[in-house]
Parts: structure tokens; sequence; C-alpha cells
RNA sequence: GCCCCCGUAGCCCAACCGGCAGAGGCAGCCCACUUAAAAUGGGUUCAGUGCGGGUUCGAAUCCCGCCGGGGGCACCA
């Protein structure tokens, strides 16, 4: 049976057809290169160059190997739509796609097939750039690198270098002088300390130390360093992670296997010497509120005040002070009792050999001394993981310490007590127990019988059995030359930490959740360290010359995994087997000459290679610098005017123009990217002080799964629908089946991807299809039968332009009638906002509805229907191209410039005036666009049906709105 | 427990600064083409905006309180 399919359909077969062949001439014609500046691809006539200039990009993909699904590309079509949309206004836009190669999903997929990491990465992203190529994505291929590229991974070599050879100044004016502190070359603090000008932390001369010595003092300022501290070990991926990579829960993000904390000697990255900094520039940025507020939150900055609470009587004879932070000083008058953390080491000092007389017996867990209690306690307490501790949150626990301090302001003896409700990790690992105005407070004060002062007044409806910790007046808080009652918090707040500092008993202070990036992994997938430690046990990095210090070949890549469940396991680098690699005698060019040292075994979190990618793209070919300064502030500098919505006063920090990705990243890699960004920006590398100036988190296409009755999924794909009285149903070979809603994925078996999409329908039905299911933000549901609308509207654009039979282009050279003329320029305006805005979801039912239009005419004018190509172009890229040429033009659309609207045809002659009486609709009326208010009242009122309506009743007032609307009030 | 986002037709979504609830698509129904079906084309039905109050001449839109869905944070002193 043949076909009867007329020839020149624009088919799935067709579309496939021209896909590939304007995809191989983008790429043979170089379309979307876009011009440099400077740098080795220095185009300085470009006529684009000084025609404004847009960097739109996606955050990165992994190639892991799992595949894709018709979800992943979603971002990708809008930047790509969005980017194309740019170009044909004479934009100079970049936009190009690298691949987040190195890390975890790589390098476990290389363990799973047996191969090594390297061949299964470089097979996968082959497979990615086929994909997005298929696609019709027009980023610039010729920008594109991998972070495992030696090329690439040389200058996150040398970015560890910078920052380790630095360090942060809080007393250096800002660079730009808008503030105080920045990051310095570590040599400029080595010179303080040789000049005697910058004393050293113990007092000791630097003349006088050892190399070592120096190295250890050094380490205490550097941006990079090594310190042996509690840190996160997972043994089921045999890393340890960073705060970051670690869920609520106490598991690895990836992976979700348990976390314990062990005491390891680990590379960290000094991202709290930035956390101001980074709190304040968020507000400078046009960011999701949503991510800033994760920031923020994560971050964690609260502003208060140390004070000291004492004498404290030491065992050994004397008194010593326990140091409180609080974010309420305004409330110590009600301070009557204090609590501190089980770790904390004024513990040693203080606890007694036996209970105060008249202790009560619910504090002393029973045991017959405070030793013994506390040290039952404390062993408890560090039997508890993080996850157990906070899994007895509701019950507050402690047991007495023996020993009193005095309320510094009231002059009252109060007990000290250890609770894990104190975080060691938090402020000073002690605090001032206020259970008038702290729920945890409250709850260990009832369960111990301890006393409770209010000193905020409650509200009148607020029960009397709980803490009250809203703004109020202060109450009960006076004492001789000291009084806040009835002063609000914010001011008591300030009156009470002046007193405290007058009298030296207490600080402003603040402090913040924010930790230092734990940055070490021990994996063999990742950029080596560009460090090696000579036999005095100090660190040096590896010249700028001898960079990249390349990843070796191993015996076995695979990292040493353990029992998820095994604490007490350590890790081991793999780098380390690596024994011929490790041992090496290098000239590190210091007057030392040939030495033997030992490399630096762990290698970096993949975070590193995505921290700065962004700026490697806009010059990946400069082997001199990791981007030519002139490049960079070009691309990404400072704008003149400040972000939407940043507050007055406010400058544009500069960075990405638009960046897309989604929101998991929130806290991950958006934090350190600026934080690297902002250490770069100190040290004059470059001239923007934020990675990317906009971000919107696209959102996640998801899909239904249908379960037989046993629970199992079915192929979503083969299921039929059913419409019934009762509802719709739905069954698979003939049975029931339930529907719900979720992710897509293999086990799922509602799987679709962009391959078959592109083979039913053509990748540009497809990207039509992924833009018009809604905003980009938002999550939607995948619905493979729906897809056959955009195809259709294709096709009709087609046949409006090409005879479906013949193959003859249509078109007639007419003028247009004055409708469609009207509707041309509409749909010119509107879609220009809508793509402007990305908001391609309208912009494409504005182009369906004039497309529609234009299939009703007789004929079909080229004066509108090669607008309309355009428009499309962004999104349909290959059939604009194609109808495109065959409409007589040689060069490709990606730069014809846009079509313009006429304001002049915006603007209706005649419109329709609803006339309203109390607010409901009673006529219409055909005015004149620019009819005024006393005519159109007057033809209002006059109207038949109007007057029917107020049926006679006084006529109150008279809302007009001309041209649009007069609504009567009666 | 606290905070943020979202609820419009059977479904996905529009509706600009508060002013006629509907742009577009899917599905359904009818018609044309076809021996027939599919594909294609043309036409058409469908909601008063999750619920309850309030502000206003006028509310999908602003405010308050609920309900439902999604997300973030959670002994942070």
């Amino acid at each position: 049976m043949s076909e009867r399919i007329p020839q020149h359909r624009y088919t799935a077969e067709l579309a496939g057809q021209i896909e590939a062949a304007w995809q191989d001439r983008w790429e043979s014609e170089g379309t979307f290169h876009s011009a440099n500046p400077a740098g080795p691809w220095a185009e300085p006539d470009d006529p684009r160059l000084t025609n404004g200039h847009t960097m739109v990009m996606d955050m990165f993909p992994y190639p892991s190997g799992a595949g894709l699904h018709v979800g992943h590309p979603l971002g990708f079509i809008a930047t790509d739509v969005y980017a194309r949309y740019l170009r044909t206004t004479g934009a100079n836009v970049l936009h190009t796609m690298g691949f987040d190669a190195f890390g975890l999903p790589a390098e476990q997929y290389a363990v799973q097939t047996g191969q090594h990491p390297r061949v299964t990465t470089e097979a996968n992203m082959e497979i990615y750039r086929r994909q997005l190529r298929r696609l019709g994505m027009g980023h610039e291929r010729r920008r594109s690198f991998a972070t495992i590229d030696p090329d690439y991974y040389r200058w996150t070599q040398w970015i560890f270098t910078q920052i380790y050879n630095s360090w942060y100044d809080v007393s250096a004016p800002a660079r730009l002088g808008d503030g105080i502190g920045r990051a310095r070359p570590i040599s400029e603090l080595v010179a303080q300390f040789e000049s005697g000008e910058r004393a050293i932390p113990d007092g000791r001369a630097w003349a006088g130390l050892s190399p070592a010595e120096r190295a250890a003092v050094l380490d205490g300022y550097r941006l990079a360093y090594v310190s042996a501290a509690p840190v996160n070990w997972c043994p089921g991926l045999g890393t340890v992670l960073s705060n970051e990579e670690v869920t609520a829960d106490g598991r690895s993000e990836r992976g979700n296997f348990p976390v314990f904390k062990r005491n390891l000697s680990q590379w960290m990255m000094r991202i709290t010497a930035y956390a101001d900094r980074l709190v304040d520039d968020l507000e400078r940025l046009d960011w999701p509120e949503k991510v800033k507020l994760m920031q923020r939150n994560w971050i964690g900055r609260s502003h208060g005040a140390t004070v000291t609470f004492g004498p404290v009587e030491r065992v050994e004879g004397g008194t010593t002070g326990i140091d409180v932070f609080t974010t309420r000083p305004d409330t110590i008058f009600g301070a009557t009792f204090m609590v501190v953390a089980p770790e904390h080491p004024v513990l040693d000092e203080i606890v007694p050999s036996a209970w105060p007389e008249g202790t009560d017996p619910t504090w002393t867990l029973g045991e017959p001394d405070p030793r013994t209690a506390v040290a039952a306690y404390r062993t408890a307490a560090s039997r508890k993981s993080d996850v157990e501790r906070q899994a007895d949150a509701k019950d507050k626990t402690g047991v007495f310490a023996g020993a009193f301090a005095t309320n510094p302001v009231t002059g009252t003896k109060i007990p000290v007590f250890v609770g894990d409700y104190v975080l060691m990790g938090y402020g000073t690992g002690a605090i001032m127990a206020v259970p008038g105005q702290d729920e945890r407070d409250w709850d260990f004060a009832t369960a111990y019988h301890l006393p409770i002062i209010r000193t905020v007044q409650p509200t009148p409806d607020h029960p009397e059995d709980k803490a009250f910790t809203g703004e109020g007046p202060a109450i009960n808080s006076s004492i001789e030359g000291l009084s806040l009652d009835g002063l609000g918090v914010a001011e008591a707040k300030e009156r009470m930490i002046e007193w405290l500092e007058a009298r030296g008993a207490g600080s402003r202070r603040i402090t913040y959740r924010l930790r230092d990036w734990l940055f070490s992994r021990q994996r063999y997938w990742g950029e080596p360290f560009p460090i090696v430690w000579d036999e005095d046990g100090v660190a040096h990095t590896v010249p700028d010359d001898m960079l990249p210090v390349e990843l070796p070949e191993v015996p076995d890549y695979s990292p040493r995994t353990f029992d998820p469940e095994d604490a007490g396991s350590s890790p081991e680098a793999p780098l380390a087997r690596a024994t011929e690699w490790v041992e090496v005698e290098l000239d590190l060019g210091d007057g030392r000459g040939l030495r033997t040292y030992r490399r630096e075994t762990n290698t970096m979190p993949n975070w590193a290679g995505s921290c700065w990618y962004y700026l490697r793209y806009l010059d990946p070919a400069n082997d001199d610098a990791l981007v030519d300064p002139a490049v960079e502030r070009y691309w990404i500098g400072p704008r003149p005017a400040p972000v939407a919505d940043a507050p007055a006063g406010a400058t544009d920090p500069g960075g990405v123009d638009l960046y897309v990705g989604g929101v998991e990243h929130a806290v991950l890699h958006l934090l350190y990217s600026r934080f690297w960004h902002k250490v770069l920006f100190d040290l004059g590398y470059v001239s923007s002080e934020e990675p990317f100036r906009r971000l919107i988190n696209q959102g996640m296409i998801e899909a239904y799964v249908y379960r037989d009755d046993r629970g199992f999924p079915v192929p979503a794909a083969e299921v039929e629908e059913h419409a019934g009285p009762g509802g719709t149903t739905y069954t698979w070979n003939g049975q029931a089946v339930t529907q719900e809603y979720g992710k897509m994925g293999k086990s799922l078996k509602n799987v679709v991807t962009p391959d078959e999409m592109c083979e039913q329908y053509g990748a540009d039905t497809f990207r039509v299809y992924e833009m018009s299911m809604g905003p980009l933000e938002q999550y939607r549901p995948w619905e493979t039968r729906a897809v056959v609308g955009s195809q259709r509207f294709l096709q009709r654009l087609w046949r409006n332009v090409v005879d479906e039979e013949t193959g003859e282009v249509t078109v007639v050279d007419v003028e247009l009638d004055a409708e469609t003329d009207k509707a041309l320029h509409r749909t010119v305006d509107g879609v220009r906002a809508d793509l402007e805005a990305l908001r391609t979801n309208t912009a494409i039912a504005k182009m369906i509805e004039l497309n529609n239009h234009l299939t009703k005419l007789d004929a079909v004018p080229r004066a509108a229907v090669e607008p309309l190509v355009q428009m499309v172009a962004p999104v349909a890229p290959h059939l604009a191209e194609e109808l495109w040429q065959r409409l007589g033009h040689t060069e490709s659309l990606a730069y014809a410039p846009f079509p313009e609207a006429d304001p002049a045809k915006l603007v209706e002659d005649v419109v329709t005036c609803v006339v309203q009486v109390k607010g409901k609709v009673r006529d219409r009326l055909e005015v004149p666009a620019d009819v005024d208010e006393a005519t159109l009242e007057g033809l209002a009122l006059a109207s038949p049906r109007v007057q029917a309506s107020i049926d006679g009743a006084p006529v109150r007032k008279v809302i007009v709105r001309a041209p649009n609307l007069v609504n009567i009030v009666v």
C-alpha cells in the first residue's frame, strides 16, 4: 500500500533531512562564533563588538552515562532560543557548552562498567555532543571544553595556587575602596612579619622560626590550608565531604550514605573570610529570591554580643570566665542558668569533686559526684551521632556541672549545666539560658526546676506556659544605673551592648553558620593538587611553568570504599598507589635546587572545575592567562546600571548576563563559584565582583507513572486512557492501572528521550513543544501525545510557504490587507517582548495565531510570512532557515535583523468600550480609540440598555477609563 | 514547628499597573477529504478562577484566615 502522504509535506522524515543539512552548514560556516575584543581570538573589527554583548549560559552537564531524558534539554533549549533571538538584534552573543567531567558520577559510572573514567567520560561526552547537535543548539563549539582537559585544569590548579598563596586582610581597604577587607598575596604578609609590622600571634619573632614553624603560622592565614579537624567522613563513598554535601539528616547528598565525624587532616578553603561579602552582595544580583534566601540561611549571619559570665571557680584554684554568644543581649536579666556543650574544654577546669550543698537531685543523673556525672554525660553524648542528637532534640537533657557563674548584670549566682542541645561548633559552645524568651531554655528550665523570669512583656493572648520570643517592651530589667524597662527589643539590645562594653563584660559580635570549605577528596577522578611536600612536612606550590600536574595512571583507580556504616574506617587516596608519581625530584625555582618531594595525593572536589568555567568560555585558547583581562571586562565586566530590584545606591557587580540551571546547586556550586570569583577579583584578575549577574532556575519536566494492581510500574507509553462518566480511567494490556505523577526514570518505565522525539517529530517540533509547555521556571508533566500540536503548527507554517504536492513556493507578492498588516505588527511587537522576557510559551501562541490567520487567506503574502519565518527562527531554527532559503535568501537568517513593529499600526482606531452598571457589564460600544472621557460618558449614559439597567435610579458616580471602560454607580 | 512558591476549562497553560475570564495547544464532539482507517484540514463544546471573609465603583489579580500540592530550613543561642 502506498502512503498517501504528499511528497513535500513537513513530516518527521523531511524535518530530519532539513535539520541535519542546516546543522552541517552552521558548523562549516562557524555561524555561532562570537567576537572577542582581545586575546588569541581577537577580532577587533567585528561590527558586533560595538553593538551590545550578552553572555548566555547553562549549567554544564555531567556526562554521567545515565542517558538524557526530555527534561534535561529544557533549559538548554530556552537559552538557545534566547541567544538566537539576541543575535537577530545585532548583538555579540556568547553561548557555548562544556562538560563537568571530573567527579563522582563520572567515576562511579566508570567503576560500574569496569573501564577507565577517561574512556567512559569521553564516550559519554561524544553522545552528549551528538544529541545537543541534533537538537539544533547554536553553541559555539570552538569555545567548548571539558574540566578534565589538561589545558583546562592547568588553570584550575593555577587558581588553587593563587588562593593558597593569599590571605584575607580584614583591615585592608577593599579593591574598589568601597569597604574593608580583601585578599592579598601571602608574600605581603611575610613581609609584615619580617619587618615586625605585624606580630606573630604567639609573640615569637619571625626570624627565630624554623621553616616548618613559619609554614604553620602562615597556614593560619592562607585562604587554602591544611587543618586537622573533625570532618565529614563517608565510608560508603570512600571520601570526606564538605558540609554543603551533607544533608540535614547526616547523609551524603550523593548516594545517601551515612556520614561520620572524624578527626582528619584535610585541605580547607577559607570561605568564611568572605561570609559578609557573600551575604551582602546577594542583593546586587538578579537571582530568584528563593536561592538568595537559601544562601543567606546557609551563611547564617547573626548579630549579637559575646558576654563573659564569671567568675567560675577552678578546681585547681583561681577563677575563670565562660564566654557566651547571644543574639538577645537585651534578655540578660532573665538569664537564670548556663549551659555548655559536652565538648566544652572549660569542663576540665571547673567540675568539682562533690555536689554543692542542697543540689537538686534531678540535676545529678543519680551519680554520687559531679565528675562522675559529667563524665558519664560527656561519654554518652560523644557516642551519639549528629543524627541521633537531632532525633532526641525534643527531650532536653543535661547535668549540673557542680559549678556556679555570676550573671554579670544582676550579680545573681547561676548554675552551670552541661547539655547536648548546645553545640560546640556554633558561637562559643556555651549559652546563657533565658527560659522566659527561648523555647529550648524554657523546656530545659521546666525539666530541671530552674527559675524563669520574663524580661519581655508577652502579648495578652500569649499562653502562660510558654516562652515568649516575640517583640515587646522590656520588663524586670532594671538595676542601679541601667534600665531597659519599656524599651523595644532593638533599642534594649543596643543599650545593653553599650553597657557591657563600657564595663568590659562583653562586646558586639557577629557569628556565622558557614564553615570553611573542605576541599580535598580521596578519589581518583579529580584535579591533582599542585602541591608537593618536602622532608620537613612543609607544603610548596608547584611553579606555574610546571602546571598542569597531570593525573597519573594508576593500577586501580577505584576508590577504597568501606561498609557504609563503618565509622572507624579511614580514607585512602587512590593516587597514593602511584608511587612513582608521588615521589618526585623537582627544582621549584626557590633557590633550594633539585630536591625530593612527595606529591599531595588528595584530589580536588568536582566543584573546583565548575567554579570558574564561565571565565574560560571567554578566552579558551589563551595560554598566557586564564582569561585576557580585556576580554573579561568586555563580556562580564560591570554594567552601568544595577540589576532590576537592586536597592538604591547599589552598583552592578558584573557577571554572566543569564545563567540557567537547576535549583539543586543553590548553596553548592553557586556559593563556591562566588567565593572563587571574589578571590580572583581581590587579586586583580577579573573586573567583575560576581560570576553570575542573573540566574533563572528552570523547572523540571515530570511524568505520569502507571502501576498495575501489584504496584509495579507498567510502560507509560502503552497505557490507554478512557474517559468515563465516573472520571478518566487507564488500562494497560486491558488491565486497569493507576496513575500518579512524579519524576521520569528508568525504573518507573516512563522515560521519553529527546532522540525518540527527534525521530518521531523532528528537533524543531520538539523544541517548540518544550517551549510552549509553560514558563521556564515551572514544573510540568510531559505528555507525548500533545507534541502533535506543535508539529501541526510547523506543518501549517510550511504549507503557507511551500506546496505540499509540488514543493513549489506559493507565496505571492501583494500588498497586505489592513487586517493582516495589523495582525502582523501586533504579533511582531508581542513576540519581541515575549522573547526578550523569556516568555517563549506566549511568544509561540502569538505566532500560531498569526499563522492560523495566514492559513485562512486565499494566498499567503510574502510580506507577512517572511517576518513570521524570522520570528519562528529562534524556536524552530532549521525549519526557518529552510523556508528562508526557499523564499530566495542566500544568507543564513541567524543574523537577519528581527522584524520591527510599526508603532502606528499597533494602535486601534476603533475599540470596544465596556459599559458597566455597578460593576456588571451591560453594554458594549464601538468608539474611536482617542475618544475623550466626557464624550464617552455621554455615549454610555445614552445607551438604551444602560438606561434600562439603571431603571431611573439616580446616578451617584461615573468612572470613566477611556477608551476601554465606563462604570456607572447608582 | 518556621519560611518561600503554586492552585484558572477533562489536561498543559494565557489574562500587562485591579477594568469584557481565554491567546495557544492537547483531549472530546461535528464536518470535509478517503472504499475505509490513519494523517491532514475546517468548525465546535467546556470553567467564573481551591474555600471563606475583607478592601474597592470594580478582584483571578490587593489584604486576612483556612484547605490542597511542591520546596527550603530546623536545637544556630
